[in-house]
DNA sequence: AGCACGCCGACT
DNA sequence: GTCGGCGTGCTC
């Protein structure tokens, strides 16, 4: 018997299958998919068995043999195998990476401590002799209804009788596994849909189609549409994948799938230990649950017959993978899964539509479904837009009047306002502090970037850099400034303004801790605090019965990044965060302070107007070439020698610009990151509409570039962000 | 990735 | 002479 492996190591020179004979012990147990420890040149490695030949398929003599076999479970199933292939064709990462990327720890290829299986001790009956004594009876009278009996059970009657009945092999030992986590089924609550969402779930069950796109306003209950069809798919024996953006910001969202279908679901997310992964892991493989909620990777787990995706708050940007390889887009994967299923779909759902998703539907290559009223017929808040230029010369630290008036009145009555303080991006940019100024690339439209090293702005996309300026050139003040502003900060104004005020602070930083996030979420809403006050995690899924008041202190930094995307990002941010108000009986206010008064995307935030965004933002993807009129794939070049990195990367901007003449090359231009821990970055930018050759060019791009060690290059399909 | 081999400069 | 730097090739 030979086996073709696949092994752990991630690098396109050796990202093959590698052939290895299997000693005689362990065929019996050699199955595609499962883990085994291979000699691979001078080391051990961990590797996937992708392939089982006989002898006679392959010339070569002189294999080496496999070491062991690391546990007998299939990791790799049929389906993820071919959707790791698939995955390795749209991102053109190594295959290994993409099989591992759909792993949790536990299970991936690699050297590692294994994780225990937790045990639980049960006895089963042996042979029962004539005589007794009554605690021994007692003993086995709990043998009358079931096969086996908890240790913890039988302790609680006579611990030395069961030494004794253990001795006499009356009972025997058995260890049962049990899984470190556990969903009760609580009372559930009877909801009945409004005709507005039954409307919907009709029309997903009866049509034929493949990918559906939910468009519905904030507090429409898209959850409940999701969790009617997922009780649908239950009852023809399926099974379902939720995907949401970040589970542990959504514990709602697990407690209210509980409340329903208890421990028929498994949650995988970032905030279970790496054991509890594994046990929940091994929950769905053997059709122990049957439905799956969890972040992006949670898409790979590994559910047999497979008949609903639903990808929750579908415009996130958590859903592709930006930061490393491989960079898949879970939204485009999860229509491959879905392909690989048959009669299975895909229920996309925001109330603010990723512009492509919105697009696609309207071109009907999605089904577009809308929900336009809240439940109840509850209205949406009433946004007021303060001109921050205008109250600049009485602002209160960064309060407006108007807004801390608002903020007053809604403790007084004890209810409560959510605050969010919209923090920039990763890169910083430069702005008037007086007028909100900020530069831009004259040729693309987007923020210049600062970069403290060569002391200038640069322009991401092209490369365009100017010099720094101390005078805006808008209001001729002394005002330009790289300075943000921090939750701390504001907290402490607020403690100024409002003495006695009780605030929570909820940004990334205070939520690192396991369960943290949802202890602040508790508390506030039993009313320890008056004000939650956050960046853009409190904009997320939260719902809060007293919230009757949102406040944006700074609408506009989000605007400032340096994306194309940045007006979509600031419009879907401030609309969901809007709609954390008045989600109960008192109605709901918002407040949004901003420089931009008159910038689309807030003008029609006010006007809860998805639609009339949409039109003016598409006009101008439009113009610019921008997604999703064009496909854009970035190509990294980095190198330890900036000299060599630079030099690289034009030598590949030119032969692109020679073999893709459909296609327009931006760059090289110094990533965002440029100089990080001594490597260099430069970042080429493909636009295409068509491009037939565009797969086999980069392919043999990375196939001239693997062999070289001086520059790594690094591709990204569709980058959520630069 | 990680290791060996082999070619070149510099130094006990 | 020979130690060690690094560019190159190979791993079933």
């Amino acid at each position: 018997m030979i086996v073709g492996v696949l092994v752990e190591l991630s690098n396109k020179n050796i990202d093959k299958q590698y052939f290895y004979s299997v000693p005689e012990s362990l065929i019996k147990d050699i199955k595609v998919g499962i883990r085994v420890i291979v000699p691979f040149g001078y080391q051990k490695l961990e590797g996937f068995i992708v392939e089982i030949k006989d002898k006679n398929e392959i010339e070569d003599i002189d294999l080496k043999e496999i070491i062991k076999i690391v546990d007998s479970d299939i990791i790799l199933n049929n389906e993820l195998l071919k959707l790791g292939k698939i995955m390795q064709e749209k991102t053109l990462s190594t295959l290994i990476s993409c099989y591992q990327a759909m792993l949790p720890k536990a299970l991936k290829a690699q050297k590692k401590t294994s994780i225990a299986k937790k045990f639980d001790t049960y006895y089963r009956l042996g042979n029962i002799p004539a005589k007794l004594n009554a605690p021994q009876t007692k003993i086995i009278n709990l043998f009358n209804n079931k096969e086996l009996v908890s240790r913890k059970e039988i302790i609680s009657i006579s611990s030395s009788s069961l030494k004794t009945l253990e001795s006499k092999n009356i009972l025997i030992k058995e260890k049962k596994e049990h899984y470190r986590l556990k969903y009760n089924k609580t009372l559930e609550r009877k909801y009945t849909l409004t005709v507005e969402q039954q409307k919907i779930v009709d029309e997903i069950n009866k049509s034929n189609d493949l990918i559906y796109l939910i468009h519905g306003v904030t507090g429409s209950g898209k959850t409940e549409v999701y969790m009617e069809l997922i009780e649908g798919v239950l009852k023809q024996d399926k099974t379902a994948i939720v995907l949401v953006p970040e589970i542990s910001l959504t514990p709602q969202m697990i407690r209210r799938f509980t409340e329903k279908f208890g421990d028929n679901i498994a949650a995988i997310h970032s905030a279970l230990s790496e054991g509890e992964k594994y046990d929940e892991w091994r929950k769905i493989a053997r059709g122990e649950a049957k439905i799956v909620i969890g972040a992006r990777s949670a898409l790979f787990a590994p559910v047999k017959n497979l008949g609903l995706i639903v990808i929750d708050e579908e415009h996130s940007d958590t859903y592709k993978q930006d930061d490393s390889n491989p960079r898949y887009d879970a939204k485009e994967m999860a229509i491959e899964r879905c392909k690989l299923n048959s009669s299975c779909k895909v229920i996309l759902g925001s109330a603010t539509p990723a512009l492509d998703s919105y697009a696609k539907a309207k071109k009907g290559i999605y089904h577009l479904l809308t929900l336009s009223n809240r439940v109840n017929k509850r209205p949406l808040p009433n946004i007021e837009i303060i001109d921050m230029n205008e109250e600049i010369k009485n602002i209160k630290g960064h309060f407006s009047d108007k807004l801390l008036s608002k903020i007053k009145e809604k403790i007084e009555k004890h209810e409560q306002v959510i605050l969010l303080l919209n923090r920039r991006g990763y890169s910083s940019y430069i702005s008037c502090k007086n007028c909100g100024y900020v530069f831009k690339c004259p040729n693309c439209d987007i923020t210049l970037t600062y970069h403290k090293y060569t002391n200038n702005l640069r322009c991401h996309y092209c490369g365009y850099a100017e010099n720094i300026v101390t005078i805006c050139p808008s209001c001729r003040e002394n005002a330009i400034s790289s300075l943000g502003v921090g939750t701390e900060k504001i907290e402490e104004e607020l403690f100024s303004l409002i003495p006695d005020v009780k605030i929570v602070r909820m940004d990334f930083d205070t939520t690192t801790k396991k369960g943290s996030h949802e202890k602040i979420i508790k508390d506030f809403r039993d009313h320890k605090y008056d004000i939650l006050l956050g960046t853009q995690i409190v904009a997320k899924g939260l719902d809060f019965e007293d919230v009757t008041l949102v406040g944006v202190i700074n609408a506009d930094t989000s605007l400032n990044i340096p994306d194309f995307r940045s007006s979509e990002t600031t419009f879907s941010l401030l609309s969901q965060v809007a709609g954390r108000s008045g989600r109960s009986r008192k109605e709901g206010e918002v407040v949004l302070q901003t420089f931009n008064k008159n910038h689309y995307a807030i003008t029609h935030v006010k006007k809860h107007d998805y639609l009339g965004f949409y039109n003016d933002e598409m006009i101008i993807r439009r113009n610019l070439k921008y997604p999703p009129f064009y496909y854009i794939v970035y190509i990294r070049v980095s190198s330890k020698d900036n000299n060599i990195c630079y030099k690289e990367a034009l030598k590949i901007k030119k032969s692109l610009e020679k073999y893709l003449n459909e296609a327009i090359i931006l760059g090289p231009s110094a990533a965002s990151l440029f100089k990080l821990n001594n490597i260099y970055r430069y970042g080429i930018i493909i636009k295409y509409k068509r491009q037939d050759n565009l797969i086999d060019i980069l392919n043999k791009m990375i196939d001239v570039y693997k062999s070289n060690r001086k520059v790594v290059i690094d591709l990204n399909f569709n980058p959520g962000h630069f």
